[in-house]
RNA sequence: GUGGCUGUAGCUCAGCUGGUUAGAGCACCAGAUUGUGGAUCUGGGGGUCGUGGGUUCAAAUCCCAUCAGCCACCCCA
């Protein structure tokens, strides 16, 4: 076993694997740019305090995942565990505020100190979507719907189930928060430890605990829908219509709690069975007050990331590989015509392979290996009557001239 | 961060209750053969048995630690 490892939580993304990688990416830049959604990216680190401020203090993301460190001239730098704190960062920075609305595809690596698990590791790589600037329902269901669309032309939505959840705009919110503390804070003996925990950070996260005991509290605790005002109750139902109309199926959850601070009104996460624990496979929420909370103008946001490697774990069949057209020389005088022949077709566009060595029977092994769609046999004799020999490992052989050569093999383009 | 399981060649694994030079299949390399490519034959390279200690006359095989992966918790993409 080699000695030489990647540091815990990190791994090597070889051809094979990237392939589907690229794949889940590049069917998420196409889908949203057909939204409107146009691709930008941010610094993989940014000043700590960004995301101390915006994900805030108590998170589990910024109390122990964040990977921090000085730099040589002491600041404090921390490498982006998620994307939305640098994307409205930038926003910021860049004085983006009098083009609204905005809409921003993104992809990149994250990266979370975390106990690695199976869809779970310390740096990895989401593809993001981000609208800011649009206050309206319609703005939660178009960022939901192009989150469908891209499951849908991945292959995978029908493993994966919508769920959706209101957290109600910061008044219903703070209201719904002071009861449940006051209610689980009555029954602090009988909560777990980690829910009392939670109860100083994120009690609604309680909501969701799967120990026992607090589920039986959790059963009998106070509803958030009583809690919520009337525009956040109108709000949610705007949503759900919205839904409805593209036909976007969906559970509501009540107990769906996101995690990160910033969150208002609109909480939702596609989720699998296929993936063990992890089975949140693209999430996020309106974040209306979070650009604010970074120091810029009150401006509301919506937006969710989705896990690229989760994504590609759920594809049925990983998209094949390119099969290039091989070209082999018979004899040594072939050789140097076959670089020139080899360099001809790629600049003109065709994928092309040229063994660096070996005799004709070797080299028609690596064909078969590489799974060429055709071969191009160059031998000597033909050659002097500039003729070769194109076959197609499927249908057979013909001898073609060298100068139609690029015309016969087009249909391997 | 907590608990459990696992760790033998690139891959999948075999090595019974500890005993001379650690094996197989696939893959890889070379040669042969096939009127000349995915088949077949022969040969070959490759493992400090995750790592470090310990027990023992003797450990891949027992004990401890450590690292890594997996599973669950936690959390989330």
């Amino acid at each position: 076993m080699a000695q030489v490892k990647s540091v815990r939580g990190t791994y090597d993304i070889l051809p094979e694997a990237m392939r589907a990688h690229r794949h889940v990416v590049e069917t998420g830049r196409a889908v949203a740019a057909r939204y409107g959604y146009e691709e930008m990216s941010t610094p993989v680190f940014e000043f700590t305090e960004i995301f101390k401020r915006s994900l805030g203090d108590t998170s589990d993301v910024v109390t122990k995942e964040m990977y921090t460190f000085e730099t040589r001239s002491g600041e404090q730098i921390t490498l982006r565990p998620e994307a939305t704190a640098g994307i409205c960062r930038a926003f910021i920075s860049g004085g983006l505020a009098n083009q609204l609305p905005l809409k921003f595809f993104y992809t990149g690596p994250m990266f979370r100190y975390e106990r690695p698990q199976k869809g779970r590791q310390r740096q990895f790589y989401q593809i993001d979507v981000e609208l800011l600037g649009v206050a309206e329902p319609l703005g939660d269901v178009e960022i939901i719907a192009v989150g469908a669309q891209i499951l849908r032309e991945l292959g995978v939505l029908e493993h994966t189930v919508l769920e959706l959840n209101t957290l109600g705009d910061p008044e219903s919110r703070q209201a719904y928060r002071a009861v449940l503390v006051e209610y689980f804070g009555d029954h602090r003996d009988k909560l777990s430890p980690d829910s009392l925990d939670r109860l100083e950070r994120n009690p609604l996260r309680i909501l969701d605990s799967k120990d026992e005991g607090d589920r039986a509290l959790v059963a009998a605790a106070p509803l958030f829908g009583d809690y919520l005002n009337d525009f956040s109750t109108e709000y949610f139902a705007s949503v759900k219509a919205g839904l409805d109309a593209l036909e976007i199926d969906y559970e509501v959850n009540s107990r769906l709690v996101r995690g990160l601070d910033y969150y208002t009104h609109t909480a939702f996460e596609f989720t699998t069975r296929k993936l063990g624990a992890q089975g949140a496979v693209l999430a996020g929420g309106r974040y209306d007050g979070l650009i604010e909370t970074l120091g810029g103008r009150a401006t509301p946001g919506i937006g969710w990331a989705a896990g690229v490697e989760r994504l590609s774990m759920m594809l049925s069949e990983p998209p094949p590989a390119a099969r290039p057209v091989a070209v082999v020389p018979d004899g040594e005088a072939a050789e140097r015509e076959a670089l020139r022949i080899t360099q001809r077709l790629r600049e003109e566009g065709f994928t092309v392979d040229l063994g660096f060595g070996g005799k004709y029977s070797k080299r028609m092994k690596r064909v078969g290996r590489i799974d060429a769609i055709a071969v191009v046999i160059l031998r000597e004799d033909a050659l002097a009557r500039g003729m070769a020999t194109v076959r197609d490992l499927k249908t057979g052989e013909e001898e073609v001239s060298l100068a139609s050569l690029s015309d016969r093999l087009a249909r391997y383009r």
